[in-house]
DNA sequence: ACGCGCTCCGTAAACGTTTACGATACTATG
DNA sequence: CATAGTATCGTAAACGTTTACGGAGCGCGT
């Protein structure tokens, strides 16, 4: 049995304190900045545990103390998902954790599985007590996980605002303020006929949009027509899918609103085929601003804004509705709308001229 | 103190024991499917641990059992990572978890963020013992963390290949072939001077490509020229700027092989602003496919292959390097590029008529 | 000399599991 | 009936932390 040579690789404060020759309660409080103890001993115990390579047993500790310092985000990469939304949990992810990281909390990304109910699953994730909070997105109508959360008192702000009962942090794109500006914009531009697109699930933020919308008409005196309301998937295919609808409708709009802006490559291409011309025939406005867009030819009018700084909020409203946190956040809005900046392209930039 | 009423929260296996009547031993035997355990209260725990919603608590089975039940997936979302689709990684999330669940292994994401050193992030990751095994992605030519896991002696698995010291497991798309076949088929068409892109980050599959590449090309009997080896982000600004630098060259290559086909968009917007036409003037051949492909005018050749039974294979990679799962797989190879179906396209359809 | 407050540290009890070990009751066998 | 074997269960010791509690030593004022 070997005793000395090599630093052997550390068993636990156990160890450390015996090889420091003190005891485990005197590592445990120096290690964690207890404020009873000596700084010379402190420092005899970190320079110990560096050069050990000691570091605490994650399991032992969130045992003994409840928690474990990690918040989850949820992530429901169903078909369509992964379809669309290519940087979008990454570029919100980095927002996220740059708030994350100032709290030592560590961010770990959830996905469910395509073929498990995600609130089963969630209720597997919260039963194993691996996160401290949570970071629901692509939130239903009424979403039954919100209440789950709230009975088990497991503190959770969500990437999109939804129906349901409790009243919960959140942050969400302002998808009635940006169909607002566009019916605006549009209608100054003498559309009356337009059409709008809205995802096939049970997302909120598609109803959202559509509400934003119908206000809009009406506060323009314009009816709502139900079958100007477009159902389809946030992709190219979904895209070309609308065009199609659209040009079988009877009084054919002059200007489509798109809940994606990737849709728009897929539209172009159907309503080309049909020789219309985007931006001529038929005005096109997008949510949200790719990087693809400034390719598409006419460019795409469409609405800018940080996802990033969008990650921000939202790690800032979790981390105030958490007990522990709440005083480096003192007055955070719980709920808030995030706003974006329209982005002017030639997709829309010509006047209707009444031609019937 | 009330006792009776609703059945209030359940605290640990404690209050089940004493609920049914029972030791925690029996119970906890009865939960995780042990042998000596009648089949009678077998049945009594699993009913009354559903009907009071009893989870085992994960801190105090991992502190127990040193395990997790958690496999980590490391994804460094660098600035430009983030640029490319995430689809990528939630496809290959959907084929991972379709293998680990098998297994009640559940996968949690590891997004490293952009400004911190991935190799220290790894650290505390590890340290945090939340994962019993990692997968590792977007491997460099050279990868420190390799070396890190293989020391700390926790599985591990690569999607990649790399040149690090250990053998490491490691499934990896087959870049040198796809390189091949594309050569071979614009050789054929009469090509003779072709570029190719490359990132221009450390990330290994850069090298593996160009290395494919050059083989291919000394087969043919054409020099290899460093000149068409045009390093340039992975994304549709790269594919404007790889196609900026070819039009700069004085021999001016005929054909270019893409490493990323979101590029494409970039390059022919670039090409045709310099009144060359893809498909008739230049050959293009990108890797992989994307669904945006399809709607590229002319559409473009390129490979596809599916990333959801990747993510299948380097589940099973990865399980059965490890002592516990190994006997479910037996006979795997440890190390297995994934091939890929080329899609002709109508951008490299043409015969090169020798024009000088 | 005594008591008090302060600083620092050791002791031991939790946290919620799993599991080796032994105990009990029952069955089969001689 | 004695004994061995089997099926089932209870007991208690781990796993690695954190932390409430108390104790030792010291300075200081009375």
């Amino acid at each position: 049995m070997v005793h000395g040579g090599k630093p052997r690789p550390m068993k636990g404060i156990r160890q450390l304190a015996e090889h420091l020759d003190i005891s485990i309660g005197t590592v445990s409080r120096a290690l964690n900045g207890k404020p009873d103890v000596n700084e010379e001993t402190r420092k005899r115990v970190l320079a110990a545990a560096e050069q050990l390579g000691y570091v605490a047993n994650q399991s032992g500790r969130s045992l003994r103390q409840g928690t474990t310092n990690v918040i989850g985000l949820m992530i429901q990469s169903s078909k369509e998902t992964v379809e669309n939304s290519d940087n979008f949990f990454l570029t919100v992810t980095g927002g996220l954790q740059s708030v994350f990281s100032r709290h030592n909390l560590d961010l770990i990304m959830l996905p469910c599985p395509h073929d498990e109910d995600p609130y089963e699953y969630l209720k597997r994730m919260v039963a194993r007590r691996v996160v401290d909070a949570l970071i629901l997105s692509e939130t239903q109508r009424v979403d039954k996980r919100f209440d789950m959360l709230a009975k088990a008192k497991i503190p959770f702000a969500a990437l999109g605002r939804s129906l349901s009962g409790v009243q919960h942090p959140w942050t969400d794109l302002d998808f009635d303020g940006v169909a607002n500006c566009a019916i605006d914009r549009l209608v100054a531009h003498g559309h009356r006929r337009i059409a709008i697109s809205t995802p096939a699930s049970d997302i909120n933020l598609g109803f959202v949009f559509v509400e934003g919308y119908r206000r809009a008409l009406e506060r323009h005196g314009i009816p709502y027509d139900p079958a100007l309301v477009i159902r389809a998937k946030s992709s190219e295919q979904g895209g070309y899918q609308v065009a199609d609808e659209l040009l079988r409708l009877d009084d054919r709009p002059t200007a489509v609103l798109l809940i994606y802006e990737l849709m728009a490559i897929g539209l172009y291409r159907r309503v080309m085929e049909a020789g219309i011309v985007p931006g001529r025939d038929i005005a096109v406005v997008g949510f949200r601003e790719a990087p693809r867009a400034k390719f598409l030819q006419p460019t795409l009018t469409c609405f800018r804004t940080s996802l990033h700084d969008l990650g921000v909020e939202l790690a800032e409203i979790l981390l105030s509705s958490m007990p522990a946190y709440n005083h480096f956040y003192p007055n955070t809005r719980l709920q808030r709308t995030w706003p974006l900046e329209l982005v002017p392209g030639e997709s829309d930039a010509f006047q209707l001229t009444t031609r019937k």
